[in-house]
DNA sequence: AAATAGCTTTGATTCAGATCAATTAAACAG
DNA sequence: CTGTTTAATTGATCTGAATCAAAGCTATTT
């Protein structure tokens, strides 16, 4: 089994709803989470069910954490949406990243122990903290737990070589079919509809993630309307044909 | 002390010519390479000198790693300049890091145990292959390499970022000042002149690094050249203002 | 329900960088 | 040393995206 399900789960549908009914102690519902689908036994699972202290709420535009402040916790994305950016000195920051359920924050803030971007909710959301120091020590304990740990950390490198490529070397219109690529296969990975969803953020937070200016990011969108690949209603966007889609982002493979 | 000189030397300058003159076994030397700045006792040293294996030589455009094939060791530069990219399915590739002595390599392959770019040398190169496996298991048992080792995966992170922020939001001669002072403190950190060196790579690489192609690459140099900021000759690059180039960035900071 | 503030779209214009093209310079093999 | 290949520079032109500008639309507040 894989741990995979729960950190991050990229691959297997999960519908977040699911969750709703284990509703006990924080400590709990999170250890559930995390712990199930590795196939850790009872003891592991009590071990870990220490590690994940408590929950805590984020409301919508809300900061989970600031770029600069003492790195302690990995956060586990339980439900919502987040965006993480870096802010440049003059004002005017970067998204480098938008976070759904199951996902882990935090993993920058590691090498420096101080976080290097912000985190904040787009939409009220709930995240477990995790305790860093804690999770090292019980992953010494559980070889499979820290074997999990590595590939997220690895696939967090992996997914931004990913935008590396898409930032140096694709078109607007490429940019945004991968971009909603993505969305839809990760709302899939989730149980949701991947071809009719709605957006979070805003433009000019998709044309910070993607290098481009707003009116640019709008264009597309009614470039890719014009040409029946999706329709697009303010932040509701359906998508008509994937294939066609697909199509547009050139051969690249799709961002992970 | 941090085993940061070693594995993936930033901060303290180190020149790569000292550890010539440990050249026993390349267990030993790589032994000593990894462990004596971290402050390990001589029982760990023991320990880790099991893991890190054989020591492999790369001629000049020869490979480290292919994409696509399976993953089992991390490799350690001991001496060489290499470049990783992944490429298109249209044969295009895109550089996605240049990397020199004391870095890390194929962490991106940990995720899906299959390396997703190509390592391949610039110059003449000698690396050190640790099988992961190993690390993990020998990390358990010394929780400072562990640690150490969470580090240098999240600084790979916290550099892709900053590529991120480079491709999303700074132009050609911005992105190419960013590059130069990049490789200017990572040679400084190796006790090789700050100011003064040649480069390993193409003008080509360099564009498909930056998001640039080559051409522009070559006018943003003969533009420094004519502000007086920066000699360029061929391959090789004097930097005349460092604190003029670094005004060029922009107020970005330079990334890691 | 009206008012305000925040998004989004669309058009017109400008500009940075891509592309096309020609030359020069360096590296390499025979 | 000479011919050949590969890399780098520089110029001219073109183009995709940025910028500037003006509505139109949503959502939130009162």
């Amino acid at each position: 089994m894989h741990l995979d399900k729960i950190l991050s789960l990229e691959t297997s549908p999960h519908n977040h709803l699911d969750i709703s009914h284990i509703k006990s102690s924080c400590a709990t519902c999170s250890l559930r989470e995390l712990c199930l689908p590795v196939g850790l036994n009872e003891q592991e699972i009590q071990i870990l069910g220490d590690v994940v202290s408590h929950k805590r709420k984020i409301q919508r535009g809300g900061y989970l954490h600031h770029t600069g402040t003492k790195f302690q916790s990995l956060f586990a994305i339980r439900s919502g949406f987040l965006k993480t950016c870096v802010l440049e000195e003059d004002g005017r920051q970067q998204v480098t990243g938008f976070h759904m359920t199951g996902e882990l924050l935090g993993l920058d803030a590691i090498s420096t122990e101080i976080h290097t971007c912000d985190a904040i909710a787009l939409e009220d959301s709930e995240v477990c903290e995790i305790p860093f120091l804690k999770l090292e020590e019980i992953s010494r304990v559980i070889p499979s737990l820290m074997r999990h740990f590595h590939k997220i950390m690895s696939r967090e490198i992996v997914r931004d070589h990913g935008v590396m490529l898409l930032l140096g070397s694709m078109k607007a219109e490429e940019r945004l079919a991968s971009f909603l690529l993505n969305l839809s296969r990760r709302f899939l990975a989730r149980g949701y509809s991947e071809c009719d969803f709605n957006l979070r953020m805003t433009r000019e937070e998709i044309g910070s993630y993607l290098g481009l200016k707003l009116e640019t990011v709008s264009r597309a969108f009614s470039k890719l309307q014009e040409e029946n690949i999706i329709t697009v209603d303010n932040k509701h966007i359906q998508i008509n044909d994937i294939a066609r889609l697909r199509m547009k982002m050139g051969n690249t493979s799709c961002v992970t």
